[in-house]
DNA sequence: ATAACTAAAGTAAACCTTAAAGTAATGTTT
DNA sequence: AAACATTACTTTAAGGTTTACTTTAGTTAT
């Protein structure tokens, strides 16, 4: 047997008041005396009244809620990002509609039809490593929807961004190993499509460059962001003869994929072949052994975007200025890449 | 400048037929004749229409939406069974509403409180270590709001649950461990209030009774399922001087906590103390040592709460019968608690 | 004493969609 | 030719809430 949900108007009823008292009862509004207020208040959580969001949502034609879209989630980096969006909202009152991707456009897309179907107030995305149709990207901006990029963004003018800085973290990290002494350097690119790739992979190049050291095209791979696209670059290399003396991959799973292809093949890293990455996650330092990384800062990504986004919801009506908002990251060494110490 | 939204109506208007003609035509309803379905849906394509999802979820009374409640996100745990449960939603037309308690009690309340407002077609859920009051419980049943506990559940009785035969799987990690020669076990156990603890907790004293090895209490320690308690935990330990050989940890995080720990003061996994944990995670294999472990099949978890959840809903009027689904654990030994090969 | 105000409520309409019932024009059956 | 079915629509109402406007009674100012 199922209960029907109490409605205001099942309070009103049984105080013999109109529902629209109620309404206004519980949400405070000084039109409504404190003695009835009170009684309200008593009947409704005795009633075990919940609003209905979608009732509400439609009338107010605000949700209180916030689409975010990320292309991966068991992957630390966006966990770690998502968790501080939901804090942030959390103490905001609002509610955040998770979307995954799955590094899918096309369900990328659909994700943003539904949130604006679902009269959210406000997006925010990373963009799948395929994401090529930025159509849709328009019809949010017409909307009038505010939108936040973070980390992985479109080629659009005029919208919110938060990054990290890319090239240069790349920089450091490639500026390292050739300090300590590394000259054939691989690099796995991922997809330079899109910002993160072809930044890292620019820092890259700028760093090889300024030391002119030849960048050997054969080394330099692109293909995704996963484990298994680390994976199967290795191997390429490793059965063409060809490797390089150190990899450094665009994103963490990525050298993941290379240390379980290594191993597998019975490479030893750092000896025999080399490792630093593009990102960093709890585990690196367990690693065997401990990965060394650029590190990039999920809480301030995640702060600094739902700052922008909820300064875009309250002024929805006034004039938009976009926001681009760059973050640091800093080279975490720890037992790859680190040079004659092994 | 913000665009209103397209409705019904401003579509019913162009072709100068009626809204409820427009509604029925974009759901291919029967009542349309072809050549004016047609018409419509390339108006609405033009002009961008997307439906008001809570007028139609209001309206029609469901939502086609399933809410998610799990403790953390940030874990690979829980990141892959939602990954798993967005496919299973994906392919059936539903869309997911996660929401992350956080391992906080009163903040998992809120979240069904607002799933049941938005009027979720049903519920997903891992409770978190400390949810104590049942209340809310009983108020989703009253409700008729179909449910699905996974991996963690409360103490009701006539619930669906899908859940992991943790205290076998604990039993087959510390026989093995006895068999390997340990006698010196521990474990950290996390919150026994709750069932996967008490069950792990169980499974290990099974085992150690089993082969009547006495149980050291100070080598039990109760705390939770993330790293600090895990680092925590050894710390208390290593300083009383008074570690065991092996510790069973009931999660990975918790001896990911331990790697942290044993690092610092510098003992050496697996020789100086040794580790086994409940839970895999990708990254295990990579740990220096690769860290043994009890597996949790993600995907089936995932799988068989969807089918039940599906299954409820649209069987939602007739009676109830709860399913309580047990998926068995497997034993993988990797680097650790391997014996004497060390 | 009465106009002007205030407090505390009420009424009507709107938000956008869908379900149910109705209609008018055709076609089919016996 | 009467009775029934079908096609392709339209009309009405409902879903639960909020917003904007109105009413009523009581209070204050003049």
């Amino acid at each position: 047997m199922r209960d029907k949900a109490i409605t205001l108007n099942d309070i009103a009823k049984k105080l013999n008041v109109s529902t629209v008292t109620v309404s206004k009862a519980l949400r405070n509004h000084p039109d409504i005396s404190i003695t009835t207020t009170k009684e309200i208040k008593k009947i409704a959580e005795d009633l075990g009244y919940t609003p209905n969001i979608m009732a509400r949502n439609l009338s107010a034609r605000k949700s209180n809620t916030i689409g975010v879209v990320v292309p991966k989630i068991a992957h630390f980096f966006f966990g770690s990002i998502i968790e501080n969006i939901y804090d942030v909202a959390f103490a905001n009152n609002y509610e955040i509609i998770l979307m995954v991707s799955e590094e899918k456009a096309e369900r990328e897309k659909k994700h943003i039809q539904t949130l604006m179907a679902m009269k959210v107030d406000g997006i925010i995305i990373s963009i799948t490593q395929e994401t090529k149709d930025l159509e849709i990207f328009e019809t949010v901006r017409k909307r009038g929807v505010p939108i936040v990029f973070i980390d992985r963004v479109p080629e659009i003018k005029n919208v919110n961004t938060v990054l990290i800085n890319d090239k240069l973290g790349a920089f450091k990290a490639i500026e390292h190993a050739i300090k300590i002494g590394y000259r054939k350097i691989g690099h796995f690119a991922g997809y330079t499509d899109i910002n993160i790739g072809r930044n890292r992979m620019n820092g890259f190049k700028e760093a090889m460059n300024k030391y002119n050291i030849e960048i050997n095209p054969d080394w330099i791979i692109e293909g995704g962001f996963g484990e298994n696209y680390g994976y199967e670059s290795f191997m390429r290399l490793y059965k063409a003869n060809n490797l390089p003396d150190l990899i450094f991959t665009v994103s963490y799973p990525v050298a993941l994929g290379v240390y379980m292809a290594a191993s597998e093949v019975g490479l030893k890293i750092p000896n025999d072949i080399d490792v630093i990455c593009f990102g960093n996650a709890k585990v690196q330092k367990f690693l065997s052994p401990p990965l060394s990384c650029v590190d990039q800062p999920t809480e301030i990504i995640a702060l600094e975007a739902m700052n922008i986004l909820l300064e875009n919801i309250e002024k929805r009506d006034e004039g938009f200025t976009p926001i681009n908002k760059v973050i640091d990251t800093e080279l975490i060494l720890r037992g790859t890449c680190i040079g004659e110490e092994n």
